[in-house]
DNA sequence: TTATTTGCAGTTTTT
DNA sequence: CTGCAAATAA
């Protein structure tokens, strides 16, 4: 009987191989001479200036993949982004190009997330041995409020949210409390920077740090730390920065540090699309990288593959205006296309039917559809007469923006009880919700113990857990103080061993936060809206378990204040298959690109808006003007109105200087530019009211 | 302490 | 006209 023969040949061992590497002389081949120029520069300093439209994130992700191509490890390559979807595309088309794994290996992230990850890693270097937390916009305004306390006054009165903006625009010009209390010339910029001083205390004491904070830390602790400093340097030995033009003055010198060593650093961006300069950008960083960094190449890139030559000669017309610019001119990769269209309707209602009936009409052909078009405005106010018409007549559509699922009071709240289960000295989540829902501890009962913590030079939350030795507080809110900490600690104390959504359940049970839903909103509609909110809190959490290795209740609300952008199901129900118009702010259009592009609202003082031309700030309204034109890739219709409704009473309106800069006619006599002062207005109404006289108009 | 009324100001938004 | 925050009433 013949036995069976061993096999030697029946089991392999077989190692993965890595993808192979794509060939560098063909991922470079079906780029323009510019972009190849781009891809090929790996070496020293580089700035593309890469006009609207014009391949810049082809770029940006072929030439990593050519450096990787050519050898050049990925984990030494750092690209920093803006937004964690901006991170997020560039990995996936990196890796898409050089293999998933070789696609990971590389940090593509926010400059708040290499940041934060920085200072996770050296704790002991910035003070926090135990760990921070990072605090989000809701708990930066009450901290404020707290902070701002006495000193607003009668003469000082500023309200939080203003207060708290001037203080993050200090803070990315790199300034101090000090220098912002010498530089201030009245009472409000005093309040400011007192405010100020107590509100980085305030952080301090709960061992949380703001967003401009992660990317100050950094700094410092470059500075206090140099061999941190040469150890990221010699870990990356190349650098990216994607939108250049948006970088504030920390970004800046968080790059400049970074590469000091090598030298390596890729900028990209385009100072024409430079509109975020009131939170802290800097054009400068872009209009003085030259200068900055010796020896650079210089790369535009200025044939644009997105837009007809119309809307491109509309486009490069109005942005000429601006001074404080590289010179660039954008050139169609294919000439022609439709002339771009200019209404004049009585009011924003007959505006918003315009346009309404003009998509309609258009939609009847199968050339378009719902989804081809985008509706562009300047305020968040202007949706609203579009959105009535859209409602009644039944057309679907998705208004983009708005405020963020963050700021629904219901979601703050139960997110300030989970994090206070992971840090139990989270101080403003616990200042957050000591009353919510109401336990009869006000504003005299708080003051009691704010004032007993101070005294004893202890943290408010063990100020909190000594309640009965607090003088004045009555025994009932010192019981009901107790129970809650002690709630909190119990729960806190089950993190590890039951599910996150049944954590957050007996939270919820355990604080009775549905019976204070009901309490709050007797309405079952909004109720039901709110409790949803709830329900959404806890699909995060198991989205969050998906992606997560290692999900914890406390990476989780890590990932929630660094990811609220990312989270699914924002906004409306999920977008669904079906097809909807868009709206949205000119900001929020940065980056898109649409078929069809409405521009409504072109009038003096809406766009530009009159508060930014008061400040003097015409050429980034002027960048805002060319960032909306420069969204449409085939037709352009722009509309301003005779008149509109403001605040309740109807404003004669007229056209924008953008739309004469367009026309190439300069504007009537009787027109008068937006942001100027009450007498310089007076005197500019009689001016045109004589100039009309002499020579009326045509 | 909580609920209601009055007063006032009024871009743009991501991390 | 709206939304928010301080001021006032219950």
């Amino acid at each position: 009987m013949a036995s069976t023969p061993p096999s030697e040949s029946f089991l392999f061992e077989v190692e993965p191989q890595p993808a192979p590497l794509p060939d560098p002389a063909e991922l470079v081949a079906k780029l323009n001479p510019e972009q190849r120029r781009a891809v090929e520069t790996t070496e020293g300093p580089l700035l593309v200036l890469a006009g609207a439209g014009s391949g810049k994130t082809r770029v940006i992700t072929t030439r990593v993949a050519y450096m990787v191509a050519k050898g050049t490890p990925p984990e030494s390559i750092l690209a920093l982004t803006f937004t964690n979807k901006a991170a997020g595309e560039m990995k996936e088309r990196i890796g898409a190009l050089v293999g998933k794994e070789r696609g990971e290996a590389l940090f593509a992230g926010t400059f708040h997330s290499f940041c934060l990850e920085l200072l996770r890693k050296h704790l002991d270097k910035i003070g926090f041995p135990r760990g921070f937390y990072l605090c989000d916009t809701g708990d930066q305004i009450s901290t404020v409020k707290g902070a701002m306390g006495d000193f607003a006054t009668a003469d000082a009165k500023k309200r939080p949210g203003d207060v708290l903006a001037a203080i993050s625009l200090f803070k990315s010009k790199l300034m101090t409390p000090a220098q912002a209390l010498a530089a201030a010339t009245d009472i409000d910029d005093e309040l400011v920077a007192k405010t100020w001083e107590r509100y980085e205390e305030r952080l301090r004491h709960s061992r949380l740090l703001d967003f401009d904070d992660l990317l100050l830390r950094a700094l410092e602790l470059f500075d206090s730390h140099p061999e941190v400093l040469k150890e990221v340097q010699d870990q990356y030995r190349y650098l990216f920065v994607d939108e250049y033009q948006d970088t504030n003055k920390p970004q800046y010198e968080i790059v400049r540090r970074i590469a000091e060593g090598h030298g390596n650093l890729c900028v990209v961006g385009d100072d024409d699309q430079s509109i975020y300069g009131w939170r802290g950008a800097d054009i400068t960083n872009i209009l003085s990288f030259e200068h900055d960094f010796e020896g650079c190449t210089v790369v535009k890139l200025e044939t644009n593959y997105r837009s007809t030559s119309a809307i491109l000669n509309a486009a490069n017309r109005v942005i000429q205006n601006n001074i404080e610019r590289h010179d660039k001119t954008l050139r169609a990769a294919r000439e022609g296309g439709a002339a771009l269209r200019l209404f004049r309707l009585g009011d924003e209602i007959e505006e918003a039917q315009f346009v309404m009936r003009d998509i309609q009409e258009k939609c009847r052909t199968p050339h378009w559809r719902l989804s081809d078009f985008v509706v562009l405005f300047r305020t968040a106010v202007q949706p609203r007469a579009i959105e009535m018409e859209l409602q009644s007549a039944g057309i679907p559509y998705k208004l983009v923006g708005g405020q963020s699922f963050f700021d629904r009071k219901e979601v703050r709240d139960v997110l300030a009880y989970l994090r206070l289960l992971v840090n139990p000295n989270d101080e403003i989540s616990l200042l957050r919700v000591i009353n919510a829902p109401p336990r009869g501890i006000g504003r005299t009962s708080l003051d009691r113990v704010l004032d007993f913590a101070a005294s004893k030079e202890i943290s408010i939350s063990s100020a909190f857990d000594r309640a009965a030795e607090i003088p004045g507080l009555s025994p009932t809110v010192a019981k009901t103080v107790a129970d809650l900490r002690r709630l909190l600690a119990t729960l806190g104390g089950m993190q590890h061993s039951i599910s996150m959504e049944a954590l957050i359940d007996r939270t919820l049970e355990g604080v009775n936060y549905r019976a204070e839903l009901e309490r709050c909103y007797p309405d079952p509609v909004a109720r039901e809206k709110r409790s949803r909110s709830l329900d959404d809190i806890k699909r995060w959490a198991e989205w969050h378990k998906e992606r997560k290795k290692r999900p914890s209740l406390k990476s989780f609300l890590g990932d929630l204040a660094l990811n609220a952008g990312e989270i699914p199901g924002r906004g409306e129900k999920e977008e669904g298959p079906i097809e909807r118009l868009t709206l949205m702010t000119l900001h929020a259009a940065k980056g898109l690109e649409f078929p069809q592009v409405y521009m409504i609202g072109l009038e003096e003082g809406l766009m530009p808006h009159g508060r930014s031309a008061k400040e003097g700030n015409i050429e980034e309204e002027r960048r805002l003007m060319y960032v909306g034109i420069t969204r449409a890739k085939l037709e352009l219709t722009l509309s301003h109105t005779r008149e509109r409704n403001k605040f309740g009473t109807r404003v004669k309106s007229m056209p924008s200087r953008f739309v004469y800069e367009l026309k190439g006619t300069p504007p009537p006599d009787d027109w008068i530019p937006a942001g100027l002062e009450p007498e310089e207005r007076k005197a500019a109404k009689k001016k045109a009211k004589r100039k009309a006289r002499k020579r009326p108009a045509r």
